[in-house]
DNA sequence: TGATGATCTCAGGGAAACCCTGAGGTAGCG
DNA sequence: CGCTACCTCAGGGTTTCCCTGAGATCATCA
């Protein structure tokens, strides 16, 4: 197989160059970047066989740099490697127009399997994240599939997730909406499930992920 | 100069893999490890010259471990390799007994300088934030001292505060901590008092604002 | 019109957590 | 030595957690 040519781009400097150390073993490094404006730039002159970037970028985030990439320079595949490890980031990367997606906690081999997947142009996504991402494309098949998730919870799962954020206790929640404890506990249940988490740590870290509740309360 | 040996601490497991690579050049690594809990284990049996580490961790936040890590490795130089470009984690940092403190941000050479410069004895701090830091520290001479961490909370506090916020359950936390699930209930306890906070909910919020733990994860 | 699916409602029940009180052990310090 | 601060743990009543089962309502669709 031909040795691709790579442009890297990632604005942490010396993250990026331990990166190009691991990158140098599947292909031929030919530029590095470390803003989302520059990108674009040294993409359109390089013409690199594979781009592979974050999505936290000054100036240019990595979405929007990827938008462009894919009209301006078609032939070339793109790559993320990010900390975002959340299906709306994943799928948003993909309607952009990416071909692999990885995050910073996957294991360096995934970023030999990525590279090799897209030169032989197959898709590759972390394992670490391939299961929520399913599970948010399913749910929101109608619809825009990049919302999020917070929109597959019904009316009434919402309230009481915002009263269980805000600190609530499960009968405090039960008075203010007039329904029994017990029901109060199954929509908890239920949140858990469709959201596929497990505490009420990950219940409110979601609802303050989602803008329902703030943390300088 | 004796080549030094090298314990290196992220939990971003791609990161980690790259940076060894630069890592390499200048000593022998002799662990990577991807939580701070595990980080103080390995360092106590390793008992290496070097331990580059990041703030943000499972388990174990940089700054608890490295203030474990001055009494029970005392030997060990610390080496803060963080994307936290704020004057108040550098000297809180320095104040847990770092010898060095890199960014994300900075050039990969400056790796190479403060690892010779915590062999010759010497402190190293990223030029990047060098003027914030100075700043901070000359306006804290006159009016308060301007400290959002958690430096209320004990040592012990802090780590049960930071497990709970990252969803883990009672009994799972008096097993990490090896120390019964009583013993984890009354720091809970203390903790809220202290806090003047009422409920777990309240707890992972406040968290969260201080930093003890990440939403995104 | 009857069937279907989605939603809200609630109960049961074992396990776990919550909340508070009391109390012993250790380390540092004047 | 006494004092303080901290960690440790138990007891025990109350509450919540987590899951299963089930009835009621309502809109939609065949």
């Amino acid at each position: 197989m031909k040795r691709p040519r790579i442009l890297m781009a990632d604005d942490h400097a010396i993250v990026l160059a331990g990166l190009r150390k691991l990158v140098e073993a599947e292909g031929e490094v030919v530029g590095m970047v470390e803003d989302g404006r520059t990108l674009v730039d040294m993409a359109q002159q390089l013409r690199p066989d594979i781009v592979l970037l974050d999505i936290s970028m000054p100036l240019l985030n990595g979405l929007d740099a990827a938008r462009q990439l894919t009209k301006l320079v078609p032939e070339s595949k793109l790559i993320f490697l990010t900390m975002h490890a959340t299906p709306t980031y994943a799928t948003e990367a993909f309607k952009a127009g990416a071909a692999g997606y990885l995050i910073k906690r996957s294991a360096a081999v995934e970023l030999k399997q990525a590279i090799q997947a897209v030169m032989r142009g197959q898709h590759y996504m972390t394992p670490l994240i391939t299961k929520d991402v399913l599970a948010a494309t399913l749910q929101s098949q109608d619809g825009q599939p990049s919302k999020p998730l917070v929109t597959s919870l019904t009316q009434r799962q919402r309230e009481v997730l915002q009263l269980v954020a805000e600190g609530k206790g499960t009968k405090t929640i039960a008075s203010i909406l007039n329904i029994s404890v017990k029901t109060v506990e199954f929509h908890k249940f239920r949140i858990m499930g469709e959201l596929n988490l497990h505490s009420t740590a990950e219940l409110i870290k979601y609802a303050i992920a989602e803008g329902l509740v703030s943390v300088s309360t």
